[in-house]
RNA sequence: GUCCUGUUAGUGUAGUGGCCUAACACGUUUGGUUUUCAUCCAAAAGAUCAUGGGUUCAAAUCCCAUACAGGAUACCA
């Protein structure tokens, strides 16, 4: 019996959610809807000392513009396996019955090792030339846990309230094999292991244990998450093996990490602000989890990206469709998206690819859809265009632009008088014949019924003939006095959205220049 | 240091032993269209498939080694 696809998107709210753990939701998702299964948003928050507020806020803020939304888990609706936050799990007892099962079973023990204690064995260690520092089956026989100090003295140090964790056991020379999806079987020797921290002494347990304990409880059939988590996949590996969950263990999908535009090494905050993009999908503001400092970051809703250019370009950061098209709509994503086609290598991130894919989306949006986007803008510029007038002049920008913010300075002549005149224009072109022709152009226009493209450039054309100037001579110095620039959208289209008395004004006022 | 993962034009990728004289997209350059700009159309430049060895009649593709890169090595996730 197949079960139901159902993935997880797990991030940690210590910070504004990064462009990667974007991408790794949207595979999440895609892969989810595929299969017709669930998506679901946990929140790992079992680190009270990197807790970011407003993080998670930010999290469920970001999913939602980017329109990958978890059918179920903290701000999407609760579900059967409520709660969806670590933290509250804890509260409700969840994990320190599996860490018991572990410690019971003999595949886990305490241990009352002081963060000071450790360290001196790791100096010690280190300083020895030893192959390895880690808590394991050598080291751990020479600290102070339940393996090495007596039954009594253990339950004393239990019942005096000494601190302690719990650590996993991990067996010596075993060989931990595991299947990703995308790398195929890994193979690691648990010597190579360490007896990782299951439970931490403030009663919160480590993400490890967190983990393989919610996806178990919440049914997860597949874990798709960063290649970081790669290292420690056979211990999760060994955790579902000794609480007895092998048959229902997840398969793994580790995604290729996201790396910087130049050089070597993971995409950074610094590397946005030292090249100019953003790198996380909406603006923030808030507290450094490591450095404790405010601190304040671009995001792309707010450069005027639209969300769906933005999905589509991390789509394409280490997965590729098998046909050419690489446009595509959620629904073709949905379609088309597969594991075993996200590749293995890391992928460096291209801002300029970003931009070309933003394009091709205000190419494919309606000028109603345009008009919209814009309005807002136009608000705050004490604007209030009619909305058919305003839906004509988007579609004649629409295809000059990248963005809907560039259409102030491509086409704020279609709401009031031109900024400035491009001077280079003018004095390549303006002759001792140029005033009489516009002055010839405007009264010809006065007469001209309708006054639409076809029929000003009709009269434009007549005029040229009458006056006996070249359309070419006098083509650009009608654009400018019409629009200030050099270029722009077609010109009789213009003529006809600005109207016959705009024209002749700004025809006038040319030709008294 | 140790372990894990990776390496195809500037970038993202295609490629699963012969169709590879290595394809597509972005970017770059050139030409055409739009009297302009953007678009659009056409074309060009750009890759010793990281390096070396091996297997094979045949290798980008399989194997080994090396180099380089990244990740992990916390009571962080």
């Amino acid at each position: 019996m197949s079960r139901r696809t159902r993935v997880r998107f797990a991030p940690s709210p210590t910070g504004p959610l990064h462009m990667g753990g974007v991408r790794t939701a949207l595979y999440n998702y895609l892969f989810a809807k595929k299969n017709n299964g669930d998506f679901i948003l946990r929140i790992e928050d079992t680190d009270q000392g990197r807790f970011v507020q407003g993080a998670e806020n930010y999290i469920i803020e970001a999913l939602k513009w980017c329109g990958i939304e978890p059918g179920e888990g903290v701000g999407f609706g609760d579900g059967p396996h409520a709660p969806y936050r670590q933290s509250e799990r804890k509260e409700k007892g969840i994990y320190k019955q599996y860490a018991q099962q572990l410690i019971d079973s003999g595949h886990a023990y305490y241990a009352f090792d002081t963060s000071e204690e450790l360290d001196t064995m790791r100096k010690r260690l280190e300083a020895a030339k030893a192959k390895s520092t880690s808590y394991n089956a050598i080291t751990r026989q020479e600290m102070k846990n339940s393996l090495t100090l007596s039954e009594d003295e253990v339950k004393r140090k239990l019942e005096s309230g000494d601190p302690y964790v719990v650590r996993i056991k991990i067996p010596r020379n075993e060989e931990v094999r595991l299947k990703d999806i995308i790398r195929g079987w890994v193979v690691v020797n648990s010597n190579e292991l360490d007896d990782k921290v299951l439970y931490k002494s403030d009663g919160m347990p480590t993400y490890h244990l967190a983990n393989i304990v919610d996806d178990y409880l919440m049914q997860i059939t597949h874990v798709i998450r960063g290649e970081e988590w790669l290292p420690s996949a056979p211990l999760h590996v060994l955790l579902y093996r000794y609480l007895g969950w092998e048959s229902v263990m997840p398969e793994f999908a580790h995604l290729p990490l996201l790396l910087k535009p130049d050089g070597n090494g993971k995409l950074s905050k610094r590397d946005g602000d030292r090249l100019g993009f953003p790198v996380f999908p909406l603006d923030w503001k808030g507290v450094n989890a490591e450095t404790g400092q405010m601190e304040t970051s671009s995001g792309y809703r707010e450069k005027g990206y639209f969300p769906d250019a933005f999905i589509n370009m991390l789509l394409l950061l280490g997965w590729h469709p098998s046909g050419n098209d690489e446009v595509l709509t959620m629904a073709e994503m949905i379609e088309q998206f597969s594991l075993e086609r996200v590749s293995k290598s890391g992928a460096k991130f291209d801002p300029e690819k970003t931009k070309w894919f933003n394009q091709q989306y205000l190419r494919k949006r309606t000028p109603l859809e345009l008009a919209d986007a814009w309005r807002p803008e136009l608000d705050i510029r004490g604007i209030k265009p009619a909305p058919a007038y305003l839906e004509s002049v988007c579609k004649l920008l629409q295809e000059k632009a990248q963005f809907v913010n560039e259409f102030w300075n491509l086409g704020s002549y279609f709401f009031v008088d031109i900024v400035a005149y491009d001077e280079e224009v003018i004095k390549k072109r303006w002759n001792d014949k140029s005033k009489a022709f516009f002055n010839a152009l405007a009264a010809a226009y006065e007469g001209t019924e309708p006054f639409d493209a076809a029929t000003t450039e009709n009269i434009f054309k007549q005029t040229c003939e009458v006056m006996g100037v070249k359309t070419g001579e006098v083509m650009q110095l009608y654009r400018v006095a019409l629009t200030g620039a050099a270029g722009g959208p077609a010109l009789f289209e213009i003529t006809a959205l600005l109207g016959k008395q705009t024209v002749a004004e700004r025809l006038k006022k040319m030709a008294e220049r």
